[in-house]
DNA sequence: TCTGCCCGGATTGTCGACATTATTGAGGAT
DNA sequence: ATCCTCAATAATGTCGACAATCCGGGCAGA
């Protein structure tokens, strides 16, 4: 029966409408809303509370509820540049390991990249990004540094909803990716590192500019 | 009254529970046994099972209860790995953002590692150790990053009691702290980094050679 | 003896109700 | 008009009970 994972299904909506932006940064969480709503007992809302509270998805104060999160700048900027220490040794562990699948498709990702680079499609392209570093994640094998990422990049994905495309910019991401799968193509840690660091800095350098001369929304590019 | 955090009351003495090792590893954790011995009912109980599990501290199965997480040499290894990275990230922040007081505390804490390490008081010194690499967290300012070394730690912890120190390295170690210390001092977060880098290196390359010469328990140096 | 099925105990998943606490707004005193 | 008190309201923290599920032992049949 379904209620074999009512629980499990009430995190999941829950935490997808997060991300998704269904809920306003610094909305309050009100249970018994989200009881009616997902269709689940509080107590299931709660406990998915909790994880999205470990999360970093949500904020919870004693007696007085819980609220989506709501991430500053400067904690979007920590949050980055932790992603991009992970990234690096992840780069590294995958050109050590990768093995002839992995590089199989990281390489057809990285064709699709070139063909809609190509074609101008900056959209696609950016959305065929995250495909190509959730394979380095697998390629890795590193299920530790592989998790702490993921949540990472849940918690900064508001901010990259209101992304933007600098021109040229995308060429130059796309040689970066090319460098980066040279690397591990090569088996190579070293320049894999160097390749991931040169490729993240990039997007670091943006971050920090755009807060420094915060004017409104932070919009930066995508990795 | 005390049932304002009665919660979080039952999860920090299950957590420490775990953590000092009160529970083997594999235990079951069963929910109403845990419930009386902590004298908190099932519901907080349940709460705080779900957050040790997001921490990585417990494993939960559906509908088959929790149980004491038991790291693998494998997954130790990935932690340390990870934790190498976010502490070189931490050393560097440190380097760039210390004020004169952070510096102080550091100073005093090495001054006291110089001299149990003097007295061949190698115990001393392995405790002093985790207070030194939390300074270095506080100095550098990244919540993000420091809460994260800080659950990767107590999932290793296991393992740092079973510590060995190996004679003779305990001098080096200390020259190790203090060339961390130096970088930090002359505010060069390259030099912090590297300095780090080598300073992990070392216990990773030990760890991974226990691993593979797995004889019985894996034991290791302290950082 | 071995295999497969079934049943009973044990444990988790879920729910609604009650106690506790923060918040808000009205009303009165200065 | 301003500030304080305090009661009404809304939401959370907590609990015990019931249903669903899993695990192990016992039993029938080959």
């Amino acid at each position: 029966m379904a209620r074999s994972e009512l629980g499990a299904e009430a995190y999941r909506r829950l935490r997808e409408g997060i991300i998704a932006g269904r809920f306003q940064p610094n909305e309050r969480l009100v249970e018994a809303n989200l009881s009616k709503m997902l269709g689940a007992g509080r107590t299931a809302v709660r406990a998915a509370l909790v994880r999205l509270d470990q999360e970093g998805l949500v904020t919870r104060e004693h007696n007085r509820g819980a609220r989506v999160r709501l991430v500053s700048d400067q904690e979007a900027l920590q949050i980055e540049e932790v992603r991009a220490a992970l990234e690096r040794l992840l780069a590294r562990q995958a050109a050590a390991k990768a093995t002839a699948g992995d590089i199989r498709e990281l390489r057809k990702v990285l064709v699709d990249m070139r063909k809609r680079c190509r074609n101008g499609d900056a959209i696609g392209y950016s959305e065929l990004n995250p495909k190509f570093h959730q394979l380095i994640w697998a390629a890795a094998r590193n299920p530790t540094a592989g998790g702490l990422v993921g949540t990472l990049k849940s918690q900064s994905l508001r901010f990259q909803y209101q992304t933007m495309l600098r021109p040229g910019r995308t060429l130059r991401s796309l040689r970066e990716h090319e460098l980066i799968f040279s690397a591990i193509v090569a088996h190579d840690p070293e320049a894999a590192d160097g390749a991931m660091r040169d490729h993240l800095e990039e997007v670091l350098e943006t971050l920090r500019w755009a807060i420094g001369h915060k004017g409104g929304t932070p919009s930066w590019l995508p990795d």
